[in-house]
DNA sequence: TGACGTCAAGATCCG
DNA sequence: CGGATCTTGACGTCA
């Protein structure tokens, strides 16, 4: 079993993807932006190892106009170290990764141009699997697209153009439920006659539901058999509804308690879940955490030690309360610190609250800030606490203080991020 | 024709 | 000039 999530890592140097505008888009700049995206994905797969996911979900923009006309280099052969080395790590760590192009690749459109860049959407996802030298257990996620009135017939377009697929895409090829067009009967039918195996969204069959009399166990246990040995695991997307967005928003992060009540009805050692959700690699640290065999309490002290500062930013009071909770260093209270932190990062930023907190992280260079430093901190903290001067500039300098006197315990902290 | 979703690029404004 | 904030782009479908 394994716990993963999509694309980004955040509040971690080093891990962004970086893109261009079409206009913009020569060969120099292509070459510079990839290179710079792969040095990202391999600090994001270190990350990831360091970090005991092993379930990741690398971005379509990876590869600026990666399927576009517009871009014409051959990086998988110009980058063809990186490529190895990345590679390399994610099969030596047992990663397992994937690509979902997202709600423009479509298979089943009736205009053949739509069709055509699709296919070569998908060929350049399936390039860039193979260029890391992954097996098909590495799996491209795709939806089956538009009805355009007719479900059946849009659907045996789907199927034709699966047909001509390559062998290449076919064997990492999944098909997912979408929430508005197909649902996961409609995928299972597809499947069917594909051999394409099924990832189960469990918010898109929320609402967009197959049979209001199954639940989520029901589905997953139906779609596993789709799944054939050389595919790997099982894998489901899992996510929450946001309360206040729109119908299909995910959650800002994961709430554990509804999580657990889903995990211990479908748990099992063959199924991978791939978490949605905004705050990404967050929320899968906390699943894995509230999750692991290893309870140990360590776990959270780390945990900890990152978003302490952004909870006493919002809430002292709950910032002692997790203080206490975490002081019995024989107990592992994964869910109940989870509660508390996430209860707390709900919780409004306050002029009051943020300056205690800015005050209390300026403790680490009270002894060597230089006078100039010190004056313009305080300077700008007055101005905060005076509703005259901005919270984020005070965070730069505190930021910056931390850079240059190199404090790694804050560099590594949410508080500059969250 | 605009909304949808998503993110960073690019543009513009501000001090 | 640097930093903060607003707008645009890239994609296809559907109302």
């Amino acid at each position: 079993m394994s716990i993963g999530y999509a694309c980004l890592t955040i509040g971690i140097p080093g891990t962004s993807i970086r893109t261009c505008r079409k206009v913009n888009a020569t060969e120099e700049k292509l070459k510079e932006l990839i290179l710079f995206n792969l040095e990202s994905l391999e600090n994001i797969i270190d990350y990831n190892i360091k970090n005991k996911i092993k379930l990741f979900r690398i971005s379509s923009d990876i590869i600026p106009f990666g399927s576009s006309p517009v871009n014409t280099l051959a990086w998988w052969e110009l980058f063809k170290p990186q490529f190895e080395q990345i590679g390399q790590k994610i099969k030596a760590s047992g990663m397992r990764v994937s690509m979902h192009p997202g709600q423009y690749t479509v298979l089943n459109s009736p205009d053949e141009e739509v069709v055509l860049r699709a296919v070569e959407d998908l060929n350049y996802h399936a390039r860039f699997l193979d260029s890391l030298g992954v097996g098909s257990e590495h799996k491209i996620v795709l939806h089956i697209g538009g009805v355009y009135q007719e479900k059946e017939i849009a659907v045996e377009r789907f199927v034709s153009s699966y047909q001509m697929l390559s062998a290449a895409i076919k064997k990492r090829l999944v098909i997912e439920n979408d929430d508005r067009s197909y649902t996961v009967s409609d995928v299972l039918s597809v499947s069917l006659t594909t051999g394409a195996p099924v990832i189960y969204d469990n918010l898109h069959n929320a609402i967009n539901t197959s049979d209001v009399t199954k639940d989520d166990a029901y589905w997953i246990e139906l779609t596993r058999k789709t799944w054939k040995p050389e595919d790997g695991p099982q894998k489901i997307h899992y996510s929450q509804q946001s309360a206040m967005g729109r119908i299909g928003a995910h959650t800002r992060t994961i709430s554990l308690d509804p999580f657990m009540d889903f995990y211990h009805q479908v748990s099992r050692e063959d199924l991978d879940i791939m978490l949605e959700v905004k705050d990404k690699s967050l929320s899968a640290i906390k699943c894995i955490i509230a999750t692991t065999p290893q309870q140990h309490v360590k776990l959270l002290e780390k945990e900890w030690s990152l978003y302490k500062y952004s909870v006493l930013e919002r809430s002292p009071k709950l910032y002692d309360v997790i203080r206490q909770l975490l002081k019995d260093k024989n107990s592992f209270p994964a869910l109940d610190f989870y509660r508390l932190l996430d209860q707390a990062l709900e919780m409004e930023v306050t002029t009051g609250t943020a300056v205690n907190a800015a005050a209390h992280v300026y403790g680490y260079f009270k002894n060597k800030a230089t006078e100039r430093e010190k004056i313009a901190f305080f300077k700008q903290l007055d101005k905060v606490e005076k509703n005259d001067g901005s919270l984020k500039t005070l965070k730069k300098m505190l930021w910056n203080l931390a850079v240059n006197y190199n404090e790694p315990y804050l560099l590594e902290s949410y508080y500059f991020i969250l």
